[in-house]
DNA sequence: GACTTTAGTATCAAACTGATACTTATTAGG
DNA sequence: CCTAATAAGTATCAGTTTGATACTAAAGTC
């Protein structure tokens, strides 16, 4: 092994072996948004920190996730490690990445805010990488994990959950169809709740409960390749 | 030019940041299989390399695929990073591991042999960590990406392709609904050769040649949450 | 009370799925 | 040569799933 490291870590500075970083996704009304701390000139990254090598990665993923966010994220998974980028604030050469979620309507800590992942502000490139990926992430395994339930509060409405599914998916759902494979799929289970939002008649309220279903025949799906 | 590990090792500290793994798959009739080196008591490990902080990522994975199997894999992917394992041979706190796939048929290098993923041997924590994750990995992406194509030779038979579904799903699958599927999803064409395997009548070889289908709607699928 | 808005349901034709059975092309064996 | 066996590939058809349209229900607004 080349001793690559060598002289910087003799110069006192030493720039940490590796970064922990944190991309943290929630939504707005029709926007899904990231984690980012603030400086005066707007947003600047995302919540970072050296990684201590005697602490395993998925724990100190989630402490770094409550203690920036100030509560722990409803679902969190390890979205890669990343090096092909040079420019990260933590001067070191390798990051490895986090992907979390918190439920749409959560307050951004001071210091931080929520940023329209489409509208992102220049960053270090290794970040917005890992925002890319993220981002990209959650709707490759929203299919696999129940992401769009973990974007929403414990208790909600089908038509909320129906607009989840349709801003990760990117398009427009039938609600007719979206209720029954919801239905088919014991997913859900009603409260005894109803939330009335101003005009309009008053949407039941449901939990996310899934009661095992007999074997989930994965299937073909040839759709999505080319 | 190489000094393997020696000087950093003796001065104490880790032996290297991290460690770079490569978990590379293929398929045999009726199995997956994973690439592993082999010593005198058997498969030992999966290939790896300290992990060089000057190359990319992606770089440095594709260079350690076709210098350990002498071939470029025909699909390879970043899986993540490791560190929750305490035990892997380089002593890293880290190790970044890669998904490759090379068709079936493919000859293991000498010192190397395929090993059956559902008989791993006993392996350091972390690389079996590893295997498992590039496995479901393998399961995961296969609706997104054409790993099935990508485990086949350029030019394969239906029954073959379907082969490769089902082992990849787990599930035996309906032929005329199969060719259905993926007649409609415009994904193969049609050479001009035939394939006769013994008995039976031959069959037609395709290849993949996926041809730009408008607006590919990603659709909801509640069946795999829960 | 009439109108608007949102939740939630019903109907029905079109599309899709999978079981069964069939046709085609080849090898094996007498 | 003729028959059986095997595997590729196709056709039919009933049962299911999908999505458009239209409907009913419950709230607020004018």
């Amino acid at each position: 092994m080349r001793d690559r490291t060598s002289s910087v870590a003799r110069a006192g500075r030493s720039p940490a072996a590796a970064s922990l970083d944190l991309v943290c996704c929630s939504a707005e009304p029709r926007r899904l948004v990231v984690l980012m701390d603030v400086a005066a000139r707007g947003p600047v990254g995302i919540p970072w920190q050296s990684l201590d090598p005697s602490v395993g990665l998925d724990a100190a993923a989630a402490r770094l996730a409550r203690e920036r966010l100030g509560r722990a994220p409803t679902w969190i998974a390890a979205l890669g490690a990343f090096g092909d980028q040079r420019k990260h604030l933590s001067q070191s050469a390798l990051s490895v990445g986090y992907v979390a979620v918190v439920p749409m309507g959560t307050a951004a800590p001071s210091g931080m805010a929520w940023v329209d992942v489409t509208e992102l502000p220049t960053l270090p490139a290794r970040q917005a990488a890992m925002v890319t990926a993220a981002v990209s992430a959650l709707r490759d395994r929203m299919d696999l994990v129940p992401i769009a339930f973990r974007m929403l509060p414990s208790e909600f409405t089908l038509s909320e959950l129906q607009e989840m599914y349709e801003l990760l998916l990117g398009r427009r759902l039938h609600k007719a169809s979206f209720r029954r494979a919801l239905q088919g799929a014991y997913l859900v289970e009603p409260t005894d709740s109803w939330r009335s939002e101003g005009r309009g008649r008053p949407a039941q309220l449901f939990r996310y409960a899934p009661r095992r279903r007999r074997g989930h025949r994965r299937s073909v799906r040839f759709e999505l390749l080319g």
